[in-house]
DNA sequence: GTGAAAGCGCTAACAA
DNA sequence: TTGTTAGCGCTTTCAC
């Protein structure tokens, strides 16, 4: 089995790549037809394509992006910034992404600020250096000056998923306060009025979007707001634990919740364990972006579904519309939310 | 608010990005100055550093990295190939890889193959191509010939999570075989002899191994497999669903079930739920990997933990060793699990 | 301690 | 149709 040790197949000769030079010295023509040819320009004979083509093969030969990049000024990557890679949110956005941005010829660079602007900083820098054909960005901050710098167009950047007041810059978002609002509404509808919300952090677009919506629902019933059920944390697992832990600890405590977004529900649904109470005889609970676990669990989640694909499908198509033509007027697309409904959410009967 | 409209800050000085001439220019030296005092190097007088970084400062220059790439022949870039992106334990990797790797200088350019060999191909030529320093690859087959072409080290290559046959890759991987050795037995000391195996694609190590640590407790514990009980998928959710139904379609159907990976566990939870069967009264469920959800689940799930973000920084630090000294003797790091014990787990009591 | 100059591998004028 | 050549922006000898 393991008798041959060396590179097996490929071109053994020595170590290092081979270069256009080598190509054309072996196919016996010019770097300029060589590049022709390997570019697929037409204007070269039949017979030189042919010689190069089989030279390239001989000499295992792929052009380097690098050199490329930097005779064409311009790379063939999009960097993509995401506040937290380990939130599935995020990666499912990917997908849309991938999609469009593949399809023309780009690769990613995925990075992970995990909602550190000095990270954020740090990352678009770096981007910027390594002259990234453009960006596709969620925002781990509101404000406009972090991004203005990219207002310019040098090098074009998309927001997905959080807006920013006042940018000029392309966004994607998702409706949010309607999302929220027509869930609230759901268990309004099931009779609940003492509802909680598990909000995330404010400096997120996303965050207030979705308290607003929590707000509207209610003030449009009737309902007062008690400003106690209104308890937020970062986004994060644990601090959605801690959050529904200071909802439950109440004297008068809320019969339905809503999460403002996957992590905190998980966090959500662990404090309700831990207290014994039963989902949805005990609590009803909704969750903001419908997660593969979602029907999962025992009940199974209602949830407001966000169209994840599409955001990053419109983001992919938002940023190679801005590369082709970077005067275009800056485009804001919304799209709608869904709602899911199982298990989690029962009528109001007892207590 | 909106007085100033364009590029508020920074220098708006036309529009393209400064380069080293024109800083050199602007603080009265030679590039190679310029060169010198940016990255670092000593032997220049006080004067000119402060010149040369008050003119950087001026021009708000960047050093442009692909320049410097081709020049060095070398670029501060990882790739890391991953085949599930939306899989949470591969992005949980990142953490690590990136701890290490970061605090070294290096950017992540993250592919994604979707456990799809041809986009594996591509993504890796264009990293070559790219001129990585390195990669960290969770391979999508097992096939040595696919990733052989590394072994000579020019890109130096670093295995994670999956191991390949006979390869000379430096590699790091989970102690997966013994794993489910303990976590069956732990079935089994709870009295369970009907253990079904929701397992993965065997081209992929990790789920061959996993397949060996059921046969093993099996074995050990003098109990004959039952070929109905060892069903398998692709290690994604639906499979897992599909797996487990078929187990629940059996005539005599298992008391206990483990499942392979973490998405494969959330369809295994599902066909249950489906099947209106109660956890762990009707059967026993252990998982393999341990996630974010396994504590928010109701029961909470017994899982097979793995060490993720250890995982992470071995690969990340190998791969800077082997970066670093090219020749060094392949090396292969295999990390232990460990069994949390939850509720999904019951000693064998009715029927 | 500083600068001049060569050149990384490629592409795109411009010539022929 | 093909080749010659001038750089892209940077780093790094090699002189001074």
């Amino acid at each position: 089995m393991a008798q041959q040790r060396r590179s097996s197949s490929r071109s053994s000769n020595g170590s290092k790549a081979a270069t256009i030079t080598q190509v054309a010295r072996q196919a016996g023509v010019s770097t300029a037809t060589v590049s022709r040819v390997l570019s697929g320009q037409d204007g070269v004979s039949e017979t030189l394509v042919q010689r190069v083509h089989e030279a390239a093969r001989v000499l295992d030969y792929q052009p380097n992006r690098v050199a490329r990049n930097l005779r064409r000024q311009a790379t063939q990557i999009i960097g993509v910034v995401i506040s937290d890679i380990q939130n599935p949110f995020f990666t499912s956005l990917l997908r849309g992404i991938e999609y469009v941005i593949e399809g023309a010829g780009y690769t990613l660079l995925l990075t992970n600020t995990d909602e550190d602007e000095k990270r954020e900083r740090m990352y678009l820098a770096t981007l910027r250096a390594e002259g990234v054909a453009g960006i596709i960005i969620a925002p781990c901050q509101g404000n406009r000056d972090a991004y203005c710098a990219f207002e310019d167009g040098a090098t074009p950047m998309i927001l997905i998923d959080r807006a920013i007041p006042e940018s000029t810059l392309d966004a994607v978002t998702v409706d949010s306060r309607q999302g929220v609002f027509d869930a609230v509404s759901h268990l309004i509808q099931l009779g609940h009025t003492r509802i909680g919300l598990v909000g995330g952090p404010d400096r997120v677009s996303t965050a207030s979007d979705r308290k607003a919506g929590y707000l509207q629902a209610l003030s449009q019933a009737g309902i007062t707001l008690n400003p106690a059920y209104l308890q937020s944390g970062d986004y994060r697992q644990e601090s959605g634990y801690e959050a529904m832990r200071r909802l439950l600890e109440l004297p008068v405590r809320p019969t339905a919740v809503l999460a403002a977004n996957n992590l905190m529900t998980l966090g959500t649904l662990q404090a309700i364990h831990t207290y014994g109470l039963t989902i949805p005889d005990d609590i009803s609970v909704v969750g903001f972006d419908d997660m593969a676990w979602a029907g999962s669990l025992k009940p199974s989640l209602t949830a407001v579904m966000q169209p994840t694909y599409e955001l990053g499908l419109s983001a992919g198509k938002l940023l190679l519309k801005r590369i082709q033509d970077p005067q275009r007027a800056p485009e804001r697309v919304i799209l709608g939310t869904h709602l899911i409904i199982r298990d989690s959410c029962g009528p109001i009967i007892k207590k």
